[in-house]
DNA sequence: CGAGCTATGTCAGCGACTGACATCAACAGT
DNA sequence: ACTGTTGATGTCAGTCGCTGACATAGCTCG
């Protein structure tokens, strides 16, 4: 696969979350993390589009999977359930590796610059699960809604998942964080 | 104010905008805006931390509204009810000067690396509105919870008033899109 | 009118990112 | 085994975003 040892890409994540946490993201320089994985800066640029993408792998996997999900999920939900279906299917994909996404969590939330990123991709799920409701004939403003109060429930858990010690599952912590938010209105 | 003409920064803000109308964002440098302003580069960055904050000049005082109207709000309304009090308040700041606000809308929405920066802004309000209900006893989880749901309600209903060719001022569209929103659980 | 403050100009330099071109390993077909 | 093709990598030069250090021009105040 490459030019001399397999997975150049793992190798440069894994390098990257090391010099991240090492040196912080700023005092690390592309080349830096090009030099740890045993390749060129030009060729880390060839699998990331930027500096950041290197730790937002999976996330057309979960756009996918959120869409995918939302659509899939049974006729009689209301777009709200439909929406936390397709969400919790894409979170089942990060509920596994758990240290690892912490350890990349708490890298994320140590840099705006990273942080800025992790919105917008959350915010492609919000556009995913919009975009499947609609196709499951919900109007356009109540599928947005919907798909933002879920993107929300997803979040505000995730971060408490995070940042608890010992954690119930993610799924558990979605679950909790929904009847809350029902409990709002 | 400056070292010629005064209001240099208004000055960038408005070549910036005509710039990024004519060529895109991409197609603009730093240095372009600068000359058209007639000040020097050096300047520009003195001024705006990067090249893309010359288009999200207020977000401070919306910040701060958002903070001080999510507390000031009356002490019986719910926690989402207060938080809503607060963004629309912040929201106020924007809703009177309509064609500079939305002019400036379209050009954050046909630029991906705006859209991340306009999201890190609208967290910036969430996490205002989420410290203010904290400040009123509102418990954590469901302090964030709300703040989230009533930028969700600003941020949906912002797309919309944008969006409208004769359109409902933006305090009415926040108030049917809220009205949506609770419909939903 | 001189002292000091602040906004600006000038210059040098690093790091993010890109386009163009050369090169090397593996693989397919002969 | 030989060779042509393909795809990932290396090399190089260059642009642009952004910053630190220092010089300078305008304003204010005594």
């Amino acid at each position: 696969m490459s030019r001399w040892e397999p997975d150049a890409r793992g190798r440069m994540i894994g390098a990257a979350m090391d010099l991240f946490a090492e040196r912080g993201f700023d005092q690390t320089t592309a080349s830096d993390i090009a030099e740890r994985a045993g390749v060129t800066e030009r060729t880390f640029f060839r699998h990331f589009s930027d500096k950041r993408e290197v730790l937002f792998g999976g996330s057309e996997v979960m756009e996918k999977t959120t869409y995918d999900a939302t659509l899939a999920a049974p006729a009689d939900l209301t777009p709200l359930d439909a929406a936390m279906a397709g969400i919790t299917a894409a979170s089942s994909l990060i509920g596994d590796r758990r240290d690892f996404t912490i350890r990349r969590a708490r890298l994320i939330t140590a840099n705006p610059s990273l942080h800025e990123r992790e919105l917008f991709k959350l915010a492609t799920l919000t556009t995913a699960a919009t975009n499947a409701l609609r196709e499951r004939g919900v109007p356009e403003l109540m599928a947005s809604l919907a798909a933002h109060c879920a993107a929300t429930v997803f979040a505000v858990a995730f971060e408490r998942w995070v940042a608890s010690a010992e954690p119930l599952s993610l799924d558990e912590e979605i679950k909790q964080t929904a009847t809350v938010l029902r409990s709002l209105l």
